[in-house]
DNA sequence: TTATGTGCAAAAGCTTTGCGTTCTA
DNA sequence: TAGAACGCAAAGCTTTTGCACATAA
């Protein structure tokens, strides 16, 4: 069978996500990490991303195009994408209520879903209302 | 100034996307508007989409990581992504209430949201109960 | 006519893969 | 010390760009 090993590369880059307050890029998570562990490459941190996915122990995000990272395990949330400076925080409140096997018009049964609210970031909202 | 002719390629890739029960991908597009004009190159697929999304006539859509355009103008809805066929259709229902301007806790002002479900499609719903 | 738009092919990015070396167990 | 994992560099894809020719107005 395959071993899966602990590493210094893994616990860096699943720390790195741990403690992130959002899903992060795969350049984001790439810098972080080499500032913990200098030498880091890039296909290192790839392999990872989807090692650490298929357990997983991670899951992508795709948001406005781009495929970001974040920690599982954090219960049912959702993402806050600020407009102004382009942050993307986790929600721990959810604005819809659909039991898996809500059935939608149409006959769509539904199993999951996702929400991703944008506007402006409590620091953006701060510092430039109107 | 800039002036914006109308070509056959621009409206051959305008109908391929008014015509859909929802959004499309790159390679779609691309299939579906060279049955309509062979020969069309997908350097003008790109070139078109990017027009026609600057001019608001279309819009991007990131799902599971693939990006995928529609046709603007069709009033607020949301999406339904089928687990089993992968086929995204468009809804037109709506299950959230959030007006702009609503607060979240934390202090995040909203000004839009997207929602995408997951589940089976009324086709794969019906063909393999269970 | 003229300069926008197109197709082709090269270039640019991002992600994956091959391979010799390093390091976990 | 065996083979999983790493770093580097090459390879693959997807998207963009350069250019000469075609075409809308």
């Amino acid at each position: 069978m395959t071993a899966t090993r602990s590493t210094r590369q893994r616990d860096v880059i699943a720390q790195v996500l741990g403690r992130a307050p959002g899903p992060l890029a795969v350049t984001e998570i790439f810098e972080l990490a080499q500032g913990d562990l200098p030498g880091l490459g890039i296909a290192t941190v790839y392999r990872t991303l989807k090692l650490l996915t298929g357990q997983g122990q991670i899951h992508p995000v795709t948001l406005d195009g781009e495929t970001l990272y974040e920690a599982s395990g954090k219960g049912h949330h959702h993402h806050f994408s600020c407009n102004h400076c382009g942050r993307v925080f986790t929600l721990h409140t959810c604005p819809v209520t659909l039991p898996s096997g809500t059935v939608y018009p149409g006959g769509f049964v539904v199993e999951a879903h996702e929400v991703t609210l944008y506007g402006q970031c409590p620091d953006c909202a701060g510092s430039q209302p109107g």
